[in-house]
RNA sequence: GCGCUCGUAGCUCAACUGGAUAGAGCAGCGGACUUCUAAUCCGCAGGUUGCAGGUUCAAGUCCUGCUGGGCGCGCCA
């Protein structure tokens, strides 16, 4: 069982860091090694500003004296100004990595926190389109990095199947639905009954008023023809949801939707009036929040007496925290709902509930389209399906064009068209507004994600072809000639750390990116088969397969299939 | 009006917690397939990091102001 703290270049760090903490009298924690720009000076690098003063020396002697005194099993120390380099010892590096990356335990750890995440929860009788998939991508590769790091996590598909707009939904039902129509196409048909409501309900007052009456049926909590219409809707779009889930490889621990937390609504707003941060105001049930600085109250409850978001996003909270005590909760959310995560924390906080800021909200950009914004209500949608359908599309031809004998063919398509759009997603900060252009979400070549499907693939057929795969026994000695490679993946492990802790895939994402292109370099430079030289081949293997298996774990915790040939 | 957020090469994006000469891909130009998959590799060109101040030994990164885009701001979710 290796090492599970210190794999890859992290163990090189510790040795450096204990060290100078012993010299420089100070604890490890405050050693912050940085990476130097330039490849020659090294792989950790630490400016010597801060320490100066309590040395009494003036950072460039610092510097000097230590990389004098210095003497680190493996690493040698040089000074360049005020700044120490330092370089690991090839050999060693190559004799880690071989060791480390090619094992299933590669950049794991054994963390142990409770994480849920709650992630892409869409809305029934609505299509999946393509703003959904940054919250089912983002999250989905958030928990399996959670997973890897050895914490205990829970997967929640917070469906959105309550709410007012359900009263419109039955509404629109009851005066132009067809069962033909819905038959045909559920979703469809739905769509565009929510559509027609909304270009009707300016001219004709009586359909918010069937609206609103609908959804005072349903949340009667009785049984009626407006509550089986809704189970009824519920399950064609459970459905049709998992198809794309299928697709993408996501799964849930729990889908439960808003609905399932219905019975849990009054008891939430029971405890808000025990707490005494109810009040009414104009009609409504609202907490005031300006003691927390959000100016904008929380309303729990409409003058109506219907229960709104916050409502029920409080009573999922408050259950979870009663199943689960989690240690974090995320919610994978676009940044659009950033002032309704804040106040429905800012209500917990004052209510006293001390697990209040174990709730995280993940936000991310939107997807924006040249035309202008993408409106369900007005029908403009562009449908998750379609995207898929197009990006396999094109990953047929090109596999017709590039790879006609390959087996399997269809499948090797779906993985690739369906990794190239995950990892278009990934690949970018989750903060950033991404403009939807299909030239680059279908873009195979350069920093994509079928370059690090191809880069594995061809990694699998130099296995494949040699003829007894890694030998048991081999001399990483000779593999000082990949040092960027061996450096590149000897970052992995801290790429997946600070991946999770930053919730950003995108570190992940990129760390990948730089592993293949110096993987790529290398094996076109480098023959590994047939040099006629058995110890160099076997160490070349060693180390094909440590960038097979770091892009397998890698393209994995992504949620990017790797096929074996493409 | 107030709040949040973003602004880096023609385009899409990087740059670790403030650190050294700001890096990739695409597009453009020029090279490399009798050899493990050319979905690749090598090279050239491309920058006043939106603007102006400030803090610091050091600012794309922190602070202030301005500017431009996006999002949000009570009975939708």
């Amino acid at each position: 069982m290796p090492d599970l703290t210190l794999q890859g270049l992290d163990l090189f760090a510790d040795r450096i860091q204990t060290e100078l903490a012993a010299v420089l009298q100070c604890s490890k924690d405050r050693i912050a090694l940085d990476r130097p720009r330039a490849e020659d000076h090294g792989e950790f690098a630490l400016p010597c500003f801060r320490f100066a003063k309590a040395a009494k020396k003036s950072p460039v002697e610092l510097a000097g004296g230590l990389a004098e005194s210095l003497r680190i099993a493996d690493i040698t120390a040089s000074a360049v100004g005020p700044f120490l380099n330092f370089k690991i010892c090839p050999i060693a590096l190559a004799r880690r990595i071989t060791e480390d990356a090619r094992s299933d335990a590669w950049g794991k750890r054994a963390l142990g926190r409770k994480t849920l995440v709650e992630y892409s929860s869409p809305n029934i009788a609505k299509p999946m389109h393509v703003g959904h998939l940054r919250s089912t991508i983002l999250g989905a590769a958030l928990a399996r990095l959670h997973e890897h790091l050895g914490h205990e996590v829970v997967r929640i598909n917070h469906i959105g199947d309550w709410g007012s707009q359900f009263g419109k939904l039955v509404a629109g039902w009851r005066r132009w639905g067809e069962e033909n129509e819905f038959k045909k196409d559920p979703i469809g048909h739905l769509l565009a009954l929510y559509v027609r409501y909304h270009k009707e309900e300016k001219e004709d007052e009586t359909l918010p008023a069937d609206a609103k009456a609908a959804f005072q049926e349903l949340e009667s909590g009785q049984e009626n023809d407006t509550r089986k219409l809704w189970a009824r809707f519920t399950s064609f779009s459970l459905r049709e949801f998992d198809k794309v889930y299928q697709r993408l490889d996501v799964k849930f621990d729990l889908v439960r939707g808003e609905s399932w937390y219905e019975s849990k609504l009054a008891d939430v707003v029971d405890w808000l009036k025990k707490c005494q941060v109810l009040q009414e105001d104009d009609g409504a049930q609202i907490v005031d929040l300006s003691s927390e600085g959000i100016k904008t109250p929380c309303l729990v409850l409409t003058s109506h007496g219907t229960t709104l978001y916050a409502t029920r996003d409080l009573a999922a909270a408050c259950s979870r925290w009663e199943e689960f005590s989690f240690d974090r909760c995320l919610y994978v959310v676009g940044a659009e709902q950033t002032l309704h995560f804040n106040q429905f924390k800012a209500v917990l906080k004052r209510c006293n509930a001390d697990w209040w800021n174990r709730i995280e909200h993940i936000p991310f950009g939107l997807i924006r389209f040249a035309e202008g914004k993408l409106s369900t209500r007005e029908g403009r949608v562009l449908r998750l399906e379609e995207v898929l359908d197009r990006a396999v599309e094109l990953a047929a031809e090109i596999i017709q064009e590039k790879n006609p004998d390959l087996k399997n063919k269809e499948v090797v398509a779906e993985q690739v068209g369906v990794g190239a759009i995950i990892f278009h997603d990934l690949k970018h900060q989750r903060q950033k507004d991404v403009l939807f252009n299909w030239k680059e979400v279908l873009s195979f070549e350069g920093d994509t994600g079928p370059y690090l499907q191809y880069t594995h693939a061809r990694c699998c057929s130099i296995l494949r072809k040699s003829e007894n795969g890694v030998p048991e026994s081999f001399d990483a000695d000779l593999l000082t000639d990949a040092n960027p490679l061996l450096v590149a993946l000897g970052r992995f492990p801290d790429a997946i750390l600070d991946a999770a802790e930053k919730r950003e895939p995108t570190i992940l994402s990129q760390a990948l990116l730089k592993i293949a292109a110096a993987g790529n370099s290398f094996y076109r430079e480098h023959r590994v088969l047939g040099t006629g030289d058995e110890q160099l081949e076997g160490a070349r293997l060693a180390i094909i397969d440590s960038l097979r298996n770091t892009l397998r774990i890698g393209l994995g915790i992504l949620g990017v299939p790797a096929p074996e040939e493409m």
